[in-house]
DNA sequence: ACAATTAAGTTAATCGATTAACTAATAAAA
DNA sequence: TTTTATTAGTTAATCGATTAACTTAATTGT
């Protein structure tokens, strides 16, 4: 309601007094200064933000752009977005695209999603923010996104870019897969299975690859049959123990690609009487929260999703001050969370 | 960077026109709406929102201020905040004011992060939203920040205020409480426990009073020795049990006030040798995510909290357009989830 | 045929904050 | 004493979109 004239009148000085007195610029006496700020205090006068940016051309605000808020893994690197941001100076602007009820776990299926993703970015980019991180909800190619990457500085979070154009932070799913096989190797299990992500989708290539390739390294082969295909939901966790009940030499260990299928295998598993991990061990994929007071306790591997919030955002700031970022892609590490799931083989 | 008047330049007519064909208003012919629109997407141009809002002083925006966007029911309500407003033509604005972190779950020290929340409120106010939704992290009492409650519109969810002077959207601790507890009594549960939540906290209290109300009018006492003290978290729930194992006679059911303490008290029923519900029968709150795959699978409360955030959304929708509202407090009902951790009791 | 109406546009003020360019007075330097 | 700097302000243009008030031309009504 009130404006910067009516602090100027009030005070009996230029509103571009207060302006200086308020953004602590130009030359103010130290009397003037405190007239302004007590009509300030009296009439609580509050600058108005869409003034400023029209005349800035900056808002100070970044704008996060994600794929679905109810997403497990959202929350917490908005988390680290704001985190950081904040002690920048910067606010957030959210918005959702409450992709997951439209996709479910079928991540392949967003590219569908384009016209909305597009409407996001637009109207981030017409709210003036300043930078735009983008969170997808699963690590996977952005390439078609690209594109549409508005002139405004963005940053692609939980995403990997095989054209390198865009700015992305991501984590490692080779090496901590290799780490996680090293641990059961490490344990003396020979037979080792691997229950599968969906087909299509890049990042359970990738693990299915480090598995395969860490366990020829060690000597080990990967057998077809103790390769189990799944679709990250809990159901094929389930449909998976039984196809491994079944088979003649069953694998001692089991390294499913996400924790809800882990769940599903060691429910399933414990309903025929199994014991986890006496008979088999478990490794699971995220820490997903949703998995926490399994029993056993579930071990498995924790993205570092607060870190990519933080360094997506500075990132984002870095990019907005036209600073030059020493690489395009930035890969963070996972660490593995050792827990009850998997013990050493016995016999 | 491009603005109306350089559409208006190359169109070869005024700035007001391309406005009017933006708006839809004024009179324009087609042919010249034609030839804007053309300028508009060989341009690529986007109106300036904060030109817009300075201008129309208003920005078709809704602020949300949540206290964390981490605690697991934060996610669900922005949801369907979104949901509702995004079809009235809203967008979001974020702000995390990232409490649970300072707090935990002890919810009555949040009084001392009121400069914090002052301040989000102020970014989000001069942020220039026509409406402020504020998201607490727990049901409780909110007049302490009525006072700041600026001359935005103001709609708290999970939240209630006895001075009655806010709009509040919250859920039924007291009808969803005497629901669990005849559950319990239609499975002929006599001896029937309570595992509390914090000592100073509000809904606590009313959930105890529930109990123990409900309870009496079936001609049931609840003893002082089967009232079990918690703070909401994992590890009261063990003690609890512990507490539990020692009483000559054991209560048949346990109504847990959270579902962390549920698991808790399962985890540790279950490590010595007990069996749920066969032995005990409990009954969590909150339908957490986190105890999603327990076993057996909680029977718990779920609370209403896609709806919350659609009503809140409503509600500050109608606020923003100078409607009446019936009521300053909205209570939604919450809802029994029936799985296997409460059964009748044997003998 | 002439007034009244409608259609299709333009002009210019406005929203509130910033800031370059200017003034005026005082203090310091030469 | 005159010049130069410094201090403490003011004036007015500007950012980009909206909209009331106006103009001009074409159409309609009687």
């Amino acid at each position: 309601m009130s404006s910067i004239k009516e602090v100027a009148e009030r005070a009996g000085v230029s509103s571009a007094t207060v302006s200086y007195v308020l953004n602590n610029t130009g030359n103010v006496s130290e009397q003037t200064r405190q007239k302004v700020f007590d009509v300030i205090e009296e009439i609580g006068y509050v600058p108005n933000r869409m003034a400023k940016g029209l005349r800035a051309k900056k808002t100070d605000t970044i704008g996060i752009l994600v794929e679905d808020i109810t997403a497990f893994q959202t929350p917490r690197i908005i988390n680290g977005i704001n985190e950081y941001v904040k002690k920048c100076g910067y606010n957030i602007i959210l918005n959702d695209l409450g992709l997951l009820a439209k996709v479910g776990k079928d991540f392949e299926r967003i590219s569908e999603f384009q016209p909305d993703i597009e409407k996001g970015f637009a109207l981030l980019s017409n709210a003036q923010v300043d930078g735009i991180i983008y969170v997808a909800l699963h690590d996977r190619d952005i390439c078609y996104v690209n594109n549409i990457a508005p002139r405004i500085p963005t940053v692609f979070s939980y995403c990997y870019d095989t054209s390198s154009r865009a700015y992305c932070v991501t984590y490692d799913n080779e090496k901590i897969t290799r780490k996680a096989i090293e641990l059961l190797i490490g344990q003396n299990h020979k037979e080792i299975g691997v229950l599968c992500g969906s087909e299509g989708s890049k990042p359970a290539q990738k693990r299915f690859r480090s598995v395969s390739e860490c366990m020829k390294e060690h000597g080990l082969s990967l057998k077809n049959s103790n390769v189990y295909s799944g679709d990250w939901e809990f159901e094929s966790g389930v449909q998976a123990f039984a196809r491994y009940e079944q088979a003649m030499k069953k694998p001692s260990a089991v390294f499913c690609m996400n924790d809800l299928m882990a769940m599903g295998f060691i429910d399933a598993a414990l309903d025929k009487g199994y014991r986890i991990p006496e008979d088999v061990s478990i490794i699971g994929f995220d820490n997903d929260k949703r998995c926490s007071y399994s029993r056993p306790r579930l071990t498995t591997i924790d993205l570092p999703l607060e870190d990519m919030g933080k360094k997506a955002g500075n990132m984002i700031i870095d990019l907005i001050h036209k600073k030059e970022l020493p690489q395009k892609e930035v890969i963070l590490d996972c660490s593995l969370v050792v827990r009850h799931s998997a013990a050493p083989a016995v016999e």
